[in-house]
DNA sequence: AATCGGGTCAACCGCAGAACA
DNA sequence: CTGTTCTGCGGTTGACCCGAT
């Protein structure tokens, strides 16, 4: 077809954004919305394609944007969806709001991914260092100090590079709960899976839906070859993706995960308001009432489809 | 204190499909 | 219908960070 590439790579910025760019950009967003990507550095006046713009706003500067500190609940989400996706990292991050295909991509590659590499070859186990978000109910001690995701270790400034990276945190304190796992098991990843009810009413609760569950053939204790047994049918699919987590069945007085529940106080005071609107729609109790708190996250709507497929896999 | 090596993540690349002319 | 442009996606890269030595 003869596609021009979508940017001469002459006189064009390339690699981290400058605190100015970022502002340009937003401005610019701010004003005229998003679109047109490619006509974006001409009239902001931007020295990057827009490609580039495109991905900038996408994945930092965009206002809802969540980041970092991947709770507990959200990393089984990925887990769950990307058993049921594959690396369709953008669907996976549509059932995650707030979060982006590169973070969730690079959540997967640098610890999920890790972890399931582990479970199917335990021999080759090197122990990674210790991460926040890899860790049961571990809070960076970082975070403590301050509120919100971790800031981004920007630059100020005109021209000046920004290190929009969020913190790294290493040293970590452990949280009071009920939760115990001086065993050291991986409690999140002790799921195996069994067969699906032929009704998907496991998954999907009371749900209305049309999906062909009946193509589902999970083997015992393979999960990770769950999609090679899964030929997705695109009808399920589009079930899936188009399920209004807010009228799904919650599970009152059925919560048997805390065990696994992260105390993220890095987010618990900033709820975010793009969606408010799915907290608010969801109003049972998710989590036995000592847990109440710390489940202020915007993740809750989540809530009823991980805890249906708790009962799946 | 210096160096090394592994981990992390923002950004880039190339492709494909959608939208448009 | 065809060709072009735009947008979005997933894979990959490389700079940076930080713990270990």
């Amino acid at each position: 077809m003869g596609r021009n590439p979508c940017c001469s790579k002459e006189g064009l910025n390339r690699g981290a954004w400058t605190a100015m760019e970022d502002k340009i950009l937003k401005e610019y967003v701010r004003i005229h919305g998003e679109g047109k990507w490619r006509s974006v550095p001409k009239r902001a006046g931007l020295k990057r394609c827009g490609k580039s713009c495109r991905l900038r706003w996408l994945n930092y500067l965009r206002p809802d944007i969540k980041r970092g500190n991947i709770s507990n609940d959200e990393e089984e989400l990925i887990i769950r969806l990307h058993r049921l996706l594959g690396n369709r990292w953008s669907l996976i991050a549509g059932r995650l709001p707030g979060r982006t295909d590169n973070e969730i991509k690079n959540y997967w590659n640098t610890n999920i991914g890790k972890k399931v590499q582990v479970r199917s070859n335990p021999t080759a186990f090197k122990r990674p260092r210790p991460s926040n978000q890899a860790q049961g109910n571990l809070i960076p001690a970082k975070e403590l100090a301050g509120s919100g995701a971790a800031p981004p270790k920007a630059i100020i400034g005109s021209g000046q590079v920004i290190r929009t990276k969020a913190t790294r945190c290493t040293k970590v304190v452990l949280t009071s709960g009920p939760q115990d796992q001086s065993d050291g098991h991986d409690h999140q990843l002790d799921i195996k899976p069994r067969a699906l009810e032929p009704s998907g009413s496991t998954l999907l609760g009371d749900h209305d839906s049309s999906a062909d569950f009946s193509k589902i053939n999970l083997e015992e204790n393979n999960s990770s070859n769950f999609l090679e047994d899964f030929e997705m049918d695109e009808n399920f699919l589009s079930d899936f993706l188009d399920i209004d987590f807010s009228q799904l069945p919650c599970f009152e007085n059925n919560y048997e995960g805390t065990d696994s529940i992260i105390t993220n106080t890095g987010d618990k005071d900033q709820p975010s308001p793009t969606c408010n609107h799915l907290s608010t729609t969801t109003t049972t109790h998710l989590v036995p009432e000592e847990d109440q708190t710390i489940h202020g996250s915007d993740f809750q709507p989540m809530a009823p489809l991980t805890e249906s497929e708790l009962d799946w896999i």
